[in-house]
DNA sequence: CATGGTCAAGGATATT
DNA sequence: AATATCCTTGACCATG
């Protein structure tokens, strides 16, 4: 009885004995149950003795280049079920995201209450790094202020509830620990008050601006906070090709996966919404979701639906295709080749450009069914920015596993991809929608692409942006407090939208692209993919083939389409900085118009 | 030894006996001093069985009207200077005021050290309710959480000391509840940590904060909380002026005092502004505010303005009117008298309702002057609602003071009195003055009141208080979401001012029924007080003549007119617990539109 | 907001 | 088994 009292080993400070984990024959305990078992334990035990020594190895992996914490995970099942019991799962801190259920329910309720990620009782917002109850809060920061030792008495596997969150202090801890919590965010020198530095948390901390000025002037950094402790940038932002989100490599730009966290800029929301928000997508993409099918489900384009989330063992649907020379389909408004007699190789090309057209929801990707809905003032806000969220990561999710080459990769690989490139893909997207449907202001752009012009340009999609965005929040909001806000990230994706145009890109090519820009590595190109390398190769040819068998008489016009490549990465970091996700849709929206 | 010795009856269900208490002949105990002996002994004994049966008549009174610990303190030195030095006392919790002043010492004396109100033995802080050692706090949680039934061997009067409190612990449990242990204090759920709600205490905690103003009047202590030997805060820290809140009375509606912190609903807006504007609140009001100079000070009507607080010695201003006989003011578009033989009473009447009149700041407290700045969106909420908030207390302490009756009854009944009806008179105010000013919309209701339009007027004012709090919050509040909240209150709220509308109430029946709401006994209407019943009776008959001076044709007008009252009390009582105090203040603003 | 601190809750345990 | 001390805990609060 006291043995299992609520307050374990108080006080203890003796050897942990950490090894009774492992070698204890005390498999005995009736609590654990046979299924996921081995995961857990394959996992060191925690030694908090050398913890507070120093010994940060046995951390969860951070600055790992794993990428297997898989919030955005293409593989379902792979880290979902832990215990088979109550839905607990045990998270890396990477995905810091409070995913709450594996079982087949799920979103049923969409949890307007936050929830504690380690006892799921009611949580009182970000502490330390995750979302966390006041008692995990407290008991969290005890513990690493007085280096507290704890031994768990079992087998450190034991569940963590609200109810029982009291009986083992250690695997209270070590779940602390497992789930993300930052041992750095505890304070050395005890001063309340201020804020920690993103830094901390090695990922990009959700800001919460009351809408004023922002800093705005040029330099885009990648540090949202006001860094105060050494904020390590290396990645040259805008030179490389990494985007400020991998979430391993990058040391500094704490990567967060797409339904990590950095999802919508806060400044347009309340907090309470961005969790729930987070939430929501946490659960629509690392999980199952019933609750995508009613949002993203039946897609007219899109294979088989309704499943929003990966099916594990069962193969891709288009996973293989046959490279069938499919004659053109007339919607594609293909330019007619210059010459009669085809190349091999440009009717490879254009096979392979077809069957990437087939897997694109060009339209559907890039607007939202129903964002006329969301213009109204009736749904609540967090539910619009909801929608658009999952939109975003299902379509974005569903495109992937339609590519032809889905299959050529583990599908490690396609996570690692999706997480490090989606926002340039959305930018891509919506930009290529954009200059291909959306050209009806100005078809006489391909010469006096003026300055004046330009201006004009940005100045109509700021102001399209304050009336989406009055619409939705219910109130006013200024040209000048968007432009602010905004304003570079609105001139990039209009300088984007506006060479795209020039370029009267074609589909075909910006399916070329899309992939290309997917397939290219990022900053730290440190490992090399052959595979990866080999099929970008083949659509790098492919679109270069098109290029010249369509548009024989523009010489540069290959090299005019990749050179667009940094530039929709200019703009996706901008984006993704900005946190407000919504925005290319939005601009879209007035196509309709 | 064995017989009296540490456990003396353990477990022991038998017969209490408790007629021993009485007869007793053991008058002897040599602490007990003969002032309030007496007392001690009349008390019934206790009978642990029915007491967890949940009979709670036997706790002291804690439900009662005495209304001695004033929050809404009319006299200004009441209660504030206890000690002089540093701050602590022991406290009851604040109406359970057992024995705390029979002993002239007990906490006189600053006690450095704290001493248990049980055993005498030195305490650890505030347990359960009050001061005790870790002892008494230990026996009086298992007692409480097992249930346990004592017996006493004698007569119930054992002294409880340090070195003998273990030789009964019938009569230790039965100090514990005397001197105020609070049985809802020991948790069901047993959860550690956190704290008990103010209203297990029966008392809300006055906590003040540093804040920015200076204290300028320096007056009240302020019993900031920091000081760590628990210190109770004893009842009557607001000090003067305070808002109509006392901690005691009410068991179910407690009425949480203005400055408490309940002032808001939060639903409507996000928790951290709540939590600033109940520091602005509590430190506004309960200290003297510079601020609220600014808000509420000069009213046009009011006496001597500038006198935010009380003046604690200086005769109120229009103490005694002498009842002069004014003639009717044009603007009082008073009917004409039917006879033009007034009665002797008629005139009386009028006089009365002359005075009433003359400090009814009608409008200045009906609305609020600055309204209009509230619905923009550029002050801060807390300030808006520190401004609201400020102005009812203000305003009516202001007409509290005013009143012809003012000297007639002790500072302290006034105090009492607003405290408990404080909520009545807004919504009585409010709803009269919509009635009388705003009823443009319709002056064809007398007869079709039918629901139709109820239902339509309901509607017309959540589509108000949307607009009005969508523009005060800078976001978008839902309509379903109001009417969920604030649903009901709002249609009570409706129905009072259609019937008073109906009524073509007149500024003189409301004055007379706002005295004789505020002078009409609530639900425990234990004590009589006799000068209250006249003064009451004498506006009654106030408002009875005027009825039939001015409506003889309305035989059933008075009644119709008395019968508002309770609606006015059921709206308040609602508006009581949603707290959005300023809802009727808004419903109001649409008035000037 | 997210830090740190507070201090009465409950729990553990030696003592009686 | 009850007691009393010491400890852990967590809802609030203060801070920047
Ligand atoms: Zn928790
Ligand atoms: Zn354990
Ligand atoms: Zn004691
Ligand atoms: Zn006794």
């Amino acid at each position: 009885m006291t043995i299992l009292g609520k307050y374990p080993e108080a006080k203890l400070s003796g050897d942990p004995l950490q090894e009774s984990h492992r070698n204890g024959s005390a498999r005995s305990t009736p609590q654990q149950q046979a299924t996921t078992q081995q995961q857990q334990q394959q996992r060191p035990p925690l030694n908090m003795e050398r913890l507070w020594a120093g010994d940060k190895s046995q951390l969860p992996p951070q600055a790992q280049s794993g990428m297997d914490s898989g919030a955005l995970n293409l593989s379902v099942q792979h880290w979902s079920p832990q215990d088979g019991t109550t839905g607990h799962e045990s998270f890396h801190p990477a995905s810091r995201v409070p995913s709450h259920e594996i079982g087949a329910h799920e979103e049923e309720d969409d949890e307007q209450p936050m929830v504690c990620m380690i006892c799921e009782d009611k949580a009182t917002g970000l502490h330390y790094g995750i979302i966390t109850c006041e008692g995990c809060k407290g008991f969290f920061k005890r513990t690493v202020q007085n280096k507290r030792v704890y031994t768990c008495i079992a087998d450190g596997n034991c569940e963590i509830t609200k109810a029982q969150r009291n009986r083992c202090q250690y695997c209270r801890f070590q779940k602390c620990l497992r789930q993300g919590m930052v041992l750095a965010a505890v304070r050395e020198d005890r001063m309340p008050g201020g804020r920690n530095s993103g830094a901390v948390y090695n990922l990009y901390k959700v800001k919460y601006k009351k809408h004023k000025k922002s800093p705005k002037n040029g330099q885009l950094k990648g540090d949202v906070n006001g860094g105060k402790g050494g904020m390590m940038h290396q990645g040259g932002k805008l030179g490389n090709f990494v985007s400020p989100i991998s979430a391993e490599q990058s040391p500094m730009g704490g990567p967060l996966p797409l339904s990590n966290g950095n999802i919508l800029k806060t400044a347009l929301t309340n907090p309470s919404e961005i969790i729930r928000l987070r939430q929501r997508l946490d659960a629509g993409s690392s999980v199952t979701s019933s609750s995508s099918a009613s949002s993203g489900g039946g897609s007219p384009h899109s294979g088989p639906s309704g499943d929003h989330r990966f099916s594990p063992p069962a193969p891709p649907p288009h996973t293989i295709q046959p490279p069938v020379h499919l004659s053109h389909p007339g919607y594609l408004n293909s330019p007619s080749p210059v010459k009669l007699e085809r190349s091999a190789s440009a009717e490879a090309a254009d096979a392979l450009i077809q069957q990437l057209l087939s897997c694109d929801d060009f339209e559907d990707i890039a607007t939202l069914r129903n964002i006329d809905e969301l213009l109204d003032n009736e749904s609540e806000l967090s539910s619009k920015l909801c929608q658009i969220g999952d939109s975003i990561v299902y379509k974005l999710v569903q495109w992937t596993k339609r590519l032809p080459f889905y299959s050529e990769l583990p599908v490690e690989v396609h996570t690692k991809l999706l997480t490090q490139k989606w926002h340039e893909l959305l930018v891509l997207t919506t930009s290529s929608y954009q200059a291909i449907h959306g050209a009806n202001r100005l078809a006489s752009t391909l010469s006096d692409g003026t300055e004046a012009h330009f201006s004009q340009e940005v100045s109509n999609n700021l102001c399209t942006l304050q009336t989406c965005l009055t619409s939705m929040m219910g109130r006013p909001i200024s040209i000048d407090q968007l432009r602010s806000e905004v304003g570079t990230m609105v001139e990039k994706l209009t300088q984007v939208t506006m060479n795209l145009r020039r370029l009267r890109i074609r589909p075909q090519e910006y399916v070329c692209l899309k992939v290309i820009a997917m397939l290219t590595y990022g900053k730290g190109a440190e490992e090399t993919n052959t595979v990866l390398d080999t099929i970008r190769e083949r659509y790098l040819l492919c679109l270069k083939t098109f290029c010249e068998s369509y548009f024989p008489h523009q010489a540069s016009r290959f090299t005019d389409l990749l050179v667009r490549l940094p530039e929709v990465q200019s703009a996706a970091s901008l984006l993704l900085e900005s946190k407000m996700f919504y925005v290319p849709f939005l601009l879209n929206s007035t196509i309709r118009r």
